[in-house]
DNA sequence: AACACGTGGCT
DNA sequence: TAGCCAAGTGT
């Protein structure tokens, strides 16, 4: 690698890292007796989730859940619950079932290794590296998608990174990586996406890196790649499944599939979306009702 | 490898 | 206001 590449690497670096010393948002999470749980926990409910709609549900979760043995020990379905309209709910079962793993596997201790993460349900590349990183120190190459746009717009001079992560993007990573103070890097670097170099209307005036950034020296020239795939979700069966568990969260008891009628006109797609939810184990079938697992 | 998967705030 | 977007994972 180029002398000159890794010099400017490590002052972009020390720059984001010195911004987050005097920007950083003082997360639960990142107390330290939030504990390996507690970053865990707020790694499942930030998976594509922002931090102001997670702080709530995740002080209710640890306090009910203050360790995986606690969750491991209720059925699912109150995971199901108490994960509220978080979205996405299959978290909750994958976060229910990755602690029933870490009682079985794991004498019910968060694993500090990067395989033995990434096994447990649930746990990607991204949660295993994060939970490593800012659980354990470990020298992980967290890339998610601030970091990417970060990259992306500092040193790939583009608006917007690749629909997924290519090679190459991990090429970079690795080399902006620093070998020491790895997890601070990657915690500044996700705050400075998060707060700074936003999607939609990146704050320039307030980057610490403005002067070097690739992107803004090129006159911030607007995306030219693939384009970039929304989510639609009115009228999908997302939508469905949404409100047919809406209606078994509120309910302690088994619900009439009738009562989950009323939730969506269309009996097609209606029955569809039940039948994925119960594929998926978010819902089970008590005799002629319904019910969370 | 493209697609499904929730919800709500922001512009 | 109707998209756009958010600390991804599993198939």
């Amino acid at each position: 690698m180029p002398e000159r590449l890794e010099n400017r690497h490590a002052e972009l670096v020390t720059a984001v890292v010195d911004w987050f010393g005097e920007h950083a948002r003082d997360l639960p999470w990142r107390r330290p007796e939030a504990g390996p749980w507690g970053v865990l926990v707020s790694e499942f409910m930030l998976q594509q989730t922002p931090v102001s709609r997670v702080l709530e549900p995740w002080a209710q979760w640890l306090q009910r859940w203050p360790s995986p043995a606690t969750l491991a020990a209720d059925p699912p379905g109150e995971a199901v619950r108490m994960w509220g309209r978080l979205g996405y709910p299959r978290r909750a079962l994958r976060l229910h079932a990755a602690a029933v793993a870490i009682v079985e596997r794991h004498d019910g201790q968060i694993p500090a290794d990067h395989d033995a993460l990434l096994a447990l349900p649930g746990v990607g590349a991204y949660t295993a590296a994060a939970v490593s990183a800012f659980a354990f120190g470990g020298d992980e190459v967290v890339l998610d998608t601030n970091v990417r746009r970060v990259l992306a717009r500092a040193v790939g001079g583009v608006e917007f990174q690749a629909n997924s992560p290519t090679a190459a993007e991990r090429r970079l990573a690795a080399e902006v990586w620093p070998p020491e103070g790895a997890a601070r890097w990657s915690a500044a670097a996700m705050e400075l996406g998060a707060l700074v170099c936003t999607a939609a209307t990146p704050r320039c005036v307030d980057c610490p890196i403005l002067a070097d950034c690739a992107w803004v020296t090129a006159g911030r020239p607007p995306h030219s790649g693939p384009p970039r795939r929304g989510q639609a979700y009115a009228g999908t069966d997302r939508q469905v499944r949404g409100r047919l568990l809406e209606v078994l969260r509120a309910s302690e008891e088994p619900v009439a599939a009738a009562r989950l009628d009323l939730v969506w006109d269309d009996p097609v797609q209606r029955d569809r979306a039940l039948a994925s939810l119960l594929t998926d184990g978010l819902v089970v079938r008590r005799g002629k009702e319904y019910a969370l697992p």
